[in-house]
DNA sequence: TCGCCCTCCTC
DNA sequence: CCATGTGAGGGCGA
């Protein structure tokens, strides 16, 4: 049977959260932000409302230049809030997870779900389903949504951002090579700017012209597993799964110095929140780690990290800062710069030290 | 196959 | 000094 996944994105959605707090934002621009704390007002925009967009405003903006762009126009400049927009979206998303056939939360504001066996196929009665959830988001939290339905995970997600605010676009199984063929790359999930740049140097716009081009030559410039993600995409049949209650692989932490500097024990210092962060995501999911890494953006923004794998998992906050500091040495002696953020990641996560220890010994494969 | 590092994406 | 923060996955050399 043919399936039919959607993909559900909730809209500007810190910004969004926002107004629903504070209606009375509805009719000013409101931006979203990321204060670094290294000087008033340095950071980023992270979400915008479309009042803020229409003045040139978008996530990724130095805060000054959105204040700049902002002049006179009564903004509303609001501080990012990850624990309120998480519990809004937990409940959200309880929403609709028991309301659909499967469903799997891949951001903060965005899930895949499918609805093949519920609406048995039938791509009208799964446009009323989508309308039902998208009816429920609204009226139980205030939130619009934009949905996208079809035949497979990519062709979803290009369908929920191809109308939005508030869309709902349905790509039928007969209609995705019209519908996906125009489109420029740019707009398949996984097509960034340097992908892009190399499709252009090989002739290839828009997403039919993808469908079509040589195989062996896309696995030249991208590699096996790229290439053929790219062929699927292009052609709306990739196969994935809607995969409910995925376990998280990693956890990181990331943190702007208040200063570049080159002293480790000054920037491990300040790294102590991300430090205790990632332990509580620890203990709070039950995992160990086997791989420990640093992060360093550095006084050019440039990036460099360095690592370590255990023998055996661990989760103690001692060894982590211990193996921390080691790495940040070891990664400032690769370098002359200075570090400018610093930042932390647990990988090979397994679900419990004591549990992992003994699957070690034990034999691997089925 | 593993360890390490980098690229990419989204907000 | 304008330039945040989280996560997934792939390439490559040993």
């Amino acid at each position: 049977m043919v399936r039919v996944i959607g993909h559900l994105d909730l809209d500007y959605f810190y910004a969004q959260v926002e107004e629903v707090q504070n209606p009375s934002l509805k009719t000013r621009p409101v931006v979203v932000c990321v204060f670094s704390g290294r000087t008033e007002d340095s950071g980023v925009v992270s979400t915008s409302n479309y009042q803020a967009r229409a003045l040139g405003v978008r996530s990724g903006l130095p805060i000054v230049t959105a204040k700049r762009r902002l002049e006179g126009h009564n903004p509303a400049v609001i501080r990012m809030d990850h624990g309120k927009y998480e519990e809004v979206s937990a409940r959200v998303m309880e929403l609709v997870g028991g309301k659909v056939d499967a469903f799997e939360k891949t951001g903060i504001d965005e899930a895949f779900f499918d609805v093949t066996a519920m609406s048995k196929g039938d791509y009208q009665a799964s446009m009323q389903i989508a309308q039902e959830l998208k009816d429920t988001i609204l009226h139980s939290e205030g939130l619009t949504s934009s949905v996208g339905l079809g035949r497979s995970k990519v062709v979803a997600k290009v369908a929920s951002d191809f109308a939005k605010p508030d869309g709902l676009t349905v790509v039928t199984p007969e209609s995705t090579l019209d519908f996906l063929g125009v489109l420029p790359v740019t707009k398949l999930y996984g097509v960034g700017p340097k992908t892009t740049t190399i499709l252009e140097e090989m002739k290839v716009r828009t997403v039919a012209e993808l469908a079509q081009a040589d195989p062996s030559a896309l696995e030249r410039h991208f590699g096996r597993r790229l290439s053929s993600y790219l062929l699927a995409a292009a052609r709306g049949t990739d196969e994935d799964p809607v995969v409910p209650n995925q376990e998280p692989t990693q956890f990181s932490r990331i943190v702007t110095l208040r200063r570049d500097t080159r002293d480790t024990t000054e920037a491990l210092g300040q790294m102590a929140e991300a430090v205790a962060s990632i332990q509580g995501k620890l203990i709070g999911s039950g995992k160990s780690y086997k791989t420990l890494s640093v992060i360093g953006v550095l006084s050019d923004l440039s990036v460099k990290t360095k690592s370590r794998t255990l023998e055996l998992p661990a989760r103690d906050a001692a060894g982590v800062r211990d193996d921390a500091l080691v790495l940040l040495e070891g990664l400032l002696a690769a370098t002359d710069k200075s570090l400018r953020r610093v930042g932390i990641r647990v990988s090979e996560l397994t679900d419990s030290a004591d549990q992992s220890s003994l699957s070690d010994f034990l034999p691997s494969g089925q």
